[in-house]
DNA sequence: TATGTTGCAATTGTATACAATATGTATTAT
DNA sequence: ATAATACATATTGTATACAATTGCAACATA
């Protein structure tokens, strides 16, 4: 293997966070997990120490390392300072982009648009990741990038949580979503910070109407729902 | 004592980095460093890497850890980020504060006035920086705090490096951006969103001009200057 | 002289044994 | 029966020995 076994842990763990297999607030066992990947507590820890910094994990000295919970207020906090931080994030990536990023987003997108093809839901959230994750690193601005990384840790859990099953009509949603990355990647190649700005906001509300319509959807037919209330 | 040496340590090391005691890009004696804190290396390991995701440190695979450096390119980054995360770092600072933080912010400001007042200029960086970190507490939004935490990183440092010597003219602006902090306080106190948002900025503009006048200080009197030139 | 190879010293990374702290359970006293 | 204490167990934190990697320098070779 070209990577050693701790950038496995590292990188097995990340994954196992943004899919949900390990649920937000659930407590980590050192001995178990240092098994598992077969390193040394040691190691471990300092992957946890890593993934702690990175917003992943929260430790509390004495009583072990828990994954970042997601409650309401975190929600609440979220809304409120996701926009602003990805258009900040997308009109410097405009800038700043190289080349070689550039590709690494274009493969990023293609691979996106195939697991979309395929329906694997789980894959394409986690290239949606990497997607905005590159965007990350084409602004270049070691200020900015922590909180975006933070933000987009639950926004990727987020989608585990809400849109696991599409149906018919969100569908067309998603390909909407599909269609603003390759025009986002357009907006970069041409450097146009303005149209890129346009296109990451239409983007944050087409992710934000499809989980507030996930949290609030259409009530039930009105008559279905008196006789629920009434029983 | 009543924390422990891992906190003293971890404590120590911050006060040395902002106050560039440890100079921007130096690196770390793991051994050097475990013994003068009297700790084995594996807990001063574990400070390194809480210190790197804080953005105080960056470490390189089996190459150690430095100070992170402050170039050109971060200080470019740092002007064109700083405004917007504390504008909104203030606002919700004021929408959110409990009482107790906002004890902890006036004694705060008393302590980095009186430093101002015995022109403890290193005190007053080390104030100056707790009292916009509490501000950060109080906004108590986990995706922009920690950018706000990075940009205060290098923000002290650069007071650190820019203004230590202070001329009678400048003391005036000193007094100034304290007297700011007063009316923060009092804005917050209020839960006056749009004044504590209009105050950051003028606090935020009077310390990039204190920086922008240092880096590019009046010239020299012309005679002196063309003298120079024709030698 | 420039380049590449080999070996040594220094530094970083890992495993494991041990210490400290927390948690759960049983026992005792009221 | 309940509360408090003491003990046992599990988990976290630290020290240290050992392994792996890097960087440097001396040497050889083209």
């Amino acid at each position: 293997m070209i990577i050693n076994k701790k950038h496995a842990c590292h990188e097995a763990l990340v994954h196992r966070i943004l899919s949900l297999d390990i649920q937000p607030g659930s407590t980590l066992d050192e001995t178990l997990l240092s098994e598992e990947y077969g390193l040394s507590r040691t190691p471990l820890r300092e992957v946890f120490q890593k993934l702690a910094g990175d917003g992943y994990l929260s430790q509390t000295e004495n009583r072990g390392t828990k994954v970042s919970s997601m409650d309401l207020n975190s929600m609440r906090n979220f809304f409120q300072s996701a926009p602003m931080i990805y258009a900040a994030i997308a009109r410097l990536a405009a800038e700043n982009a190289s080349v070689q990023q550039l590709d690494d987003l274009k493969s990023t997108q293609l691979q996106f648009r195939r697991a979309g093809e395929e329906s694997e839901t789980q894959d394409m959230a986690m290239y949606n990741h990497r997607f905005h994750h590159i965007m990350g690193e084409m602004a270049g601005n070691p200020y900015l990038t922590p909180s975006l990384n933070r933000l987009l840790i639950d926004h990727t859990r987020m989608s585990q949580m809400f849109y696991k099953p599409i149906n018919s009509k969100e569908r067309l949603l998603v390909w909407e979503a599909c269609d603003q990355h390759d025009a986002m990647i357009e907006a970069i190649e041409k450097r146009d910070t303005s149209a890129i700005v346009q296109l990451t906001i239409a983007h944050w509300e087409l992710s934000r109407d499809r989980i507030e319509k996930f949290v609030r959807p259409d009530p039930l037919d009105m008559d279905i729902g008196l006789q629920e209330a009434g029983e």
